[in-house]
DNA sequence: TTTCACTACTTTGCATAACAATATAGTTGA
DNA sequence: TCAACTATATTGTTATGCAAAGTAGTGAAA
């Protein structure tokens, strides 16, 4: 496993949490989204599963709309559970990412 | 598992390693340190298997040492690769750590 | 002198996660 | 017709945090 996907271990969910509070999105444009905002090889294989588990934990919740051109997409949005997962995961990210940086530092 | 323990996969090995650059040290005081720094709940449970998986990968290297008061210790310092692989978590951590701080603002 | 608390390392087992690989299917343009 | 792109879902592998339990030395309180 590369050293990237095991950074990324625990934080994905709270970016896929964080872009679908800023608007509704669908598994694959936000696949397209992640990968643009720097954290590349974020491939589908990666992010169905989470959105999956996002959904059965009640953190998100996906509805089915067509597509004028394509596939059906289904589009996911915010539970009240999951603005709260969310601002857990950013309070516990500052503190990690604070902690980790300061020692990275040296 | 909480999100704490989420987040922490993964980074763990990089402090770990940032920790062991800066000075030789031996489990039990390793432990205590990152707890002081902000990695609470850092506990033997998890450091042990960290520094024997590390150790088996030739990240680091231990000698076993008499202690004036206690039990033996085992004191830890880098190799070569345990440099290289510092060096490597070090840059991939300054990329998604910028990237999810972003995404994390808003 | 027994018992507790602290230091110190090791091993086992469980739950979870990233993601490659694979399957399925609609649309579009050459 | 066939390739390329869009789009979602599932399975299997591998690795990891860490709780828990075990072993063992030291020293102080009871």
């Amino acid at each position: 496993m590369s050293i990237r996907s095991q950074l990324l271990k625990g934080i994905l969910d709270g970016c896929v949490l964080a872009v679908i509070e800023k608007e509704v999105v669908y598994g694959y444009e936000l696949s397209k989204k992640l990968q643009t905002v720097g954290l590349a090889d974020v491939s589908e294989g990666t992010i169905y599963p989470v959105l999956l588990r996002l959904q059965k934990n009640n953190l998100i919740k996906g509805e089915m709309r067509p597509s004028e051109s394509g596939p059906n997409r289904k589009y996911y949005q915010l539970t009240q559970a999951g603005k709260e997962a969310l601002d857990d995961i950013r309070s516990e990210w500052l503190g990690i990412s604070d902690a980790v940086g300061k020692l990275m530092k040296g």
